[in-house]
DNA sequence: CCCTCTAGTTGTACAGTACAACTCGAAGGG
DNA sequence: CCCTTCGAGTTGTACTGTACAACTAGAGGG
């Protein structure tokens, strides 16, 4: 193979994955969406956040992010708090029960994904996870990103 | 980096992956969707082929091929021509236009690709393609596995 | 000739998304 | 102190991709 034909085959199996991520990850987890897990994680690592955070840092209309939020709060996984100082501003935080989905969505997509793994040698792993993260690293010459 | 961070950072950065692919796929090429593409592909590989086959290969719905391969036909990029030996059946094939939109939209995916890892080593673009694909092809134990 | 199987279409529903128009509060300049 | 402008968030609307269920129509075996 050589890099041509390589990166051919990145092309293809990265379009492969593209298709089928998210209806995998739906099948896997119907009671928590791929976007909805990505924002619940997001408020578990930031310590909550405003909803303007979530649409900057992931692209996303503020639109879009202000639904999401709703049905996560109707389904009582995170709460918003009002910010005193702004009243504009509704800070983000998970509930208790917000915490728990979230660490047992992380739990279940880790054990799928060791699954998956397994068979690898460590040496593989970290070669294949090292270009991943170079992968979604790059960042367009006309700097036009989306950021993740 | 040990193998447990490995598979952490694969889990990570396929997940961001997941999330972002069929945007900015989409952002590329308003003019054919990744899933548009990927049938229109097909197509183009099989020679001609069924809805049902390719709903079969893709996992997907026949009903979701059916207005997926309406929508191809209205923009002209494919025909139906009825089986004569089974009238149930419809082969699809590409028109001239729908092969030349594919040619060109393979080139500029290409050249997407191509500029996005023009800065690797040979080396790392194909343990990357071959991780890509060992990837992909795995199988899950109880073989309720999709297609691609 | 009926029964059943298969290919495909259509009705309906839902998730995720964007854009535009809006409300409400904040902040700064006359 | 008002007025304009800005920022955060919500809501109306629309579109895409998707699935499931109900249907039509052709094929093929008893």
């Amino acid at each position: 193979m050589d890099a041509d034909e390589a990166v051919e085959t990145i092309q293809r199996e990265m379009t492969v994955f593209a298709r089928r991520a998210r209806a995998s990850a739906g099948r896997m987890h119907p009671e928590l969406s791929l976007v909805s897990y990505t924002l619940l994680g997001h408020l578990e690592e930031s310590g909550g956040c405003r909803a303007t955070d979530l649409a900057a840092h992931y692209a996303l209309d503020k639109s879009t992010v202000s639904r999401q939020v709703a049905a996560l709060e109707r389904a009582r996984l995170i709460e918003r708090r009002l910010d005193a100082d702004d009243h504009r501003v509704q800070v983000l935080h998970l509930t208790h029960a917000g915490r728990e989905i979230l660490a047992q969505v992380t739990d279940s997509r880790r054990a799928a994904f060791r699954e998956r793994l397994e068979d690898w040698p460590a040496e593989d792993l970290e070669r294949f996870a090292s270009c991943l993260v170079r992968y979604n690293a790059w960042v367009r010459p006309d700097g036009a990103n989306s950021s993740d």
